[in-house]
DNA sequence: AACAACGTACTT
DNA sequence: AAGTACGTTGTT
């Protein structure tokens, strides 16, 4: 790249600061002034984005928590559910699309994870997975039937199906994962497990205390403001660049500075909450990946770019 | 579509 | 109460 210019400082900048971010980490270090090739001091923002985590931390120190709010999410989505008239049972679609989690390679959607563009929520998303595949044995095969006929499935069937989700596949003690895809949500908040699936593993502390955090994620009308993401560049950016028209603006406008204006907080909120379902984050990577079963050329939908898909179960949650 | 201004939720 | 910033609406 050898293209200058006064409007490419701004983003360069940001690519700067953002290298500068990657390769030191950005964890709970002593507030040092850093600067940008521009000159712009690095400030810290609010508490909750100082606790911001390398993406592999996700995956490689798991905490309990993640467990907890899984079990907290349960309660909420259970009560979802049930004020949509929707039964937790799966339905025949839905059985013919858990069948074939074990075929799956779990380390290569770990790396696709890792590589994800959006990678805290999948990050997320695969250790609540493992976790939760670990922690419990198959509860009731009445309910969930997983791991059985995975053969019958046919290729049209793969469409939307889980068979390319490994994680689902090898959850680890137990064998198969037993919990249908549907009952996992995702929130600015991170990644839940619905339907009371894992509420006898934790214990009435765990779930009242990110309870209200489910609240936030979820409010029942729907205009909760938003957060941003912490994780995205202009997140990571620390100060205000003060010459953006929104810094210059900043007493009527009220808007952030548009070098810090979050990209996730850029898109339209989908369906009034930004939910969306693990299978269909996890998609493009199996895809790109070669995913077994899948014929993207057979199937143009399935190139379409998970961002604009939000899954089925979600639909049912929050419409 | 981009921008500006305002209302207001949320945090300190 | 004051400051910050997201969501909405009107204007260009």
């Amino acid at each position: 790249m050898s293209a200058s210019g006064g409007s490419m400082e701004g983003s360069r900048a940001v690519e700067d600061e953002e290298a500068q971010d990657s390769c030191c980490g950005d964890e709970d270090s002593p507030v040092v002034e850093r600067r940008n090739r521009s000159g712009i001091i690095s400030a810290p923002l609010s508490k909750s984005l100082k606790r911001s985590r390398a993406l592999s931390q996700y995956i490689a120190t798991c905490s309990a928590a993640a467990v907890a709010s899984v079990a907290n999410a349960n309660r909420l989505a259970q009560s979802s559910m049930v004020a949509a008239g929707v039964k937790a049972h799966p339905t025949g679609s839905q059985h013919r699309s858990q069948v074939g989690y074990a075929k799956l390679d779990r380390g290569a959607l770990v790396s696709g994870l890792l590589d994800s563009p959006s990678g805290l929520h999948l990050a997320q998303a695969a250790e609540l997975l493992r976790r939760a595949g670990m922690l419990l044995p198959v509860s009731d095969p009445s309910n969930v039937s997983v791991g059985g006929d995975m053969e019958t499935v046919s290729a049209s069937d793969s469409l939307g199906s889980v068979m390319d989700f490994p994680l689902l596949g090898n959850g680890g003690v137990g064998g198969s994962f037993p919990y249908h895809p549907g009952l996992f949500i995702m929130t600015p908040a991170g990644v839940f497990l619905a339907d009371g699936a894992l509420s006898h593993v934790t214990g009435a502390s765990e779930h009242q205390q990110t309870q209200s955090e489910i609240s936030s994620a979820i409010s029942a009308n729907g205009k909760k403001k938003r957060k941003r993401c912490g994780l995205c560049p202009p997140c990571r950016r620390r100060i205000n660049c003060e010459q953006c028209s929104s810094c210059r603006n900043r007493k009527t406008g009220h808007q952030i500075c548009k070098f810090r204006k979050c990209e996730e907080l850029k898109k339209k909120p989908a369906g009034g909450l930004e939910v969306r379902c693990l299978i269909w984050s996890i998609w493009p990577l199996r895809l790109s990946s070669g995913a077994p079963g899948v014929n993207v050329s057979q199937n143009p939908s399935l190139s379409r770019p998970p961002e604009a898909l939000n899954c089925i179960c979600v639909s049912v949650l929050c419409v």
